[in-house]
DNA sequence: CATAAACCTTTACGCAACGTTAAGGTCAAG
DNA sequence: CTTGACCTTAACGTTGCGTAAAGGTTTATG
């Protein structure tokens, strides 16, 4: 039995069209053209079309198929396997979205303004948008786009609870470093501890945390005015107090 | 504050080319040109991006967030109850990709060839070959293109206990055929017994039953002589007893 | 103050997998 | 001989940008 593209269609239920691409791209050509240039399709591109719509079905990408489809049955399943992991994060994905929407809707059904919800997003890009006001230009010259970039990105992977626990620790460092400082000794406990909290806070953003870098940011606190400002508003000093603090925590 | 293409990129962790885009097709415009024809962006632009991305990560086409973030809190609500169901369905299927993936390879680790596996979808398109060389035109020609294809759409649809059901009731009904013709009566019990299979099995392919088509369709048994052929080789004469049998069923 | 570096602009192709005209040959039926 | 059904290639449209290319503007630096 032959088959015009169209007859191919009707019972292989694709349209003409795709088997016009299929023969474009390589996936399947036909047993040959005839005097007319009309595509003729044998029992054997019937059967592979068969298979690959076998495949299409699962939702794997033509061009895999075109690789499947001339493996043996060892590779095919390997790739059956490697298809399905991709799947599986494909839902996890989509179970994430629809669980922030049902959030959604439910905090709306709870009387939350839209604008508030959409907030939260907001507030994380606020506080990049203020980093980079602050500090970008310096931190991108002394560690290169690609960190801060890498930063900003975890920044905005975080969750509402991380966002939160996050800020909470920022009032944490300040009180602490008025405390330590009245010890008036970076060696501390109080001062250790102050050094040790003010790591935990770098990791929410830092993505990847070394004493080198830990140290040359206690440095650049103590250099630029800016840094200096916001950590004096705690104590006045207190900059340097942290920074001989981190520098002794660095050391142990 | 104000700010450029790349500044307020780099803020917003989106590129200079997807705020140039969306400035393209009207979702979000610049608050100003400058004199150079720089495109510049102020707080309010800020705040909308911030909306826009949060529906984005939401997975929600750009059409529609242009229209959802024009709109009061109630119809964003509803939009969002909108964009779930259609979540819900995405993961639907996704979970029945995941599970026929699955059971391909348990098959393939039960040592089922993996033509075997793809030839389950095969036979059904075996099927609807078969039946459009056999019966195509004139069906074609008296219901219609849309009927037919509607037909065909069914037969893909069915799962694989369903094809086997199919297959089997079919084969029913040719020994039924053989036994009801034996009582000479086709108003015998029997005899309703089989249309009333007859029916069942129609029901397989059938996206609309209506007793005239199957008036109609018992007919063209009679009349052509490829279906007399078959339903036949059950018994002599099998075929114009069939449609009789039907007929009286269908005016009971 | 000249020039390089950084940043801006528009234009336009590429991606996946076809759907959809458009313009024009081929073939079977009446 | 003419419909009408069916075939062909060519080419644009879809979604959300990435990625040059070619060229103007602003800022930094020697």
């Amino acid at each position: 039995m032959e088959y015009t593209v169209n007859k191919l269609a009707r019972i292989s239920g694709v349209s003409g069209r795709t088997l016009r691409y299929y023969d474009q791209i390589g996936l399947l050509k036909p047993a040959r053209i005839n005097s007319s240039g009309y595509r003729i399709y044998g029992q054997e591109e019937v059967d592979l079309l068969q298979q690959i719509l076998f495949y299409r079905e699962l939702d794997v990408s033509l061009e895999d198929i075109m690789e499947i489809i001339q493996q043996p049955d060892f590779n095919r399943k390997e790739a059956l396997k490697n298809h399905h992991a991709k799947l599986k994060q494909k839902r996890a994905r989509l179970d994430q979205i629809m669980a922030t929407v049902e959030k959604t809707i439910a905090s709306m059904e709870g009387g939350v303004p839209m604008q508030d919800n959409e907030k939260f997003a907001g507030l994380k890009e606020k506080l990049i948008e203020e980093n980079e006001k602050k500090y970008g230009k310096e931190i991108r010259e002394k560690y290169g786009n690609d960190i801060v970039e890498a930063s900003n990105t975890k920044l905005r992977g975080m969750t509402q609870a991380d966002y939160q626990a996050m800020t909470e620790l920022g009032e944490e460092i300040m009180n602490l470093l008025k405390e330590a400082y009245k010890t008036g000794d970076p060696a501390s406990e109080k001062a250790q501890q102050l050094a040790e909290k003010h790591k935990q806070w770098l990791l929410y953003s830092w993505t990847n945390y070394s004493k080198e870098a830990h140290a040359g940011l206690a440095e650049m606190y103590v250099a630029d005015e800016r840094f200096t400002a916001y950590y004096d508003t705690a104590i006045k000093g207190g900059t340097k107090f942290l920074r001989d603090a981190i520098m002794i925590y660095l050391d142990s």
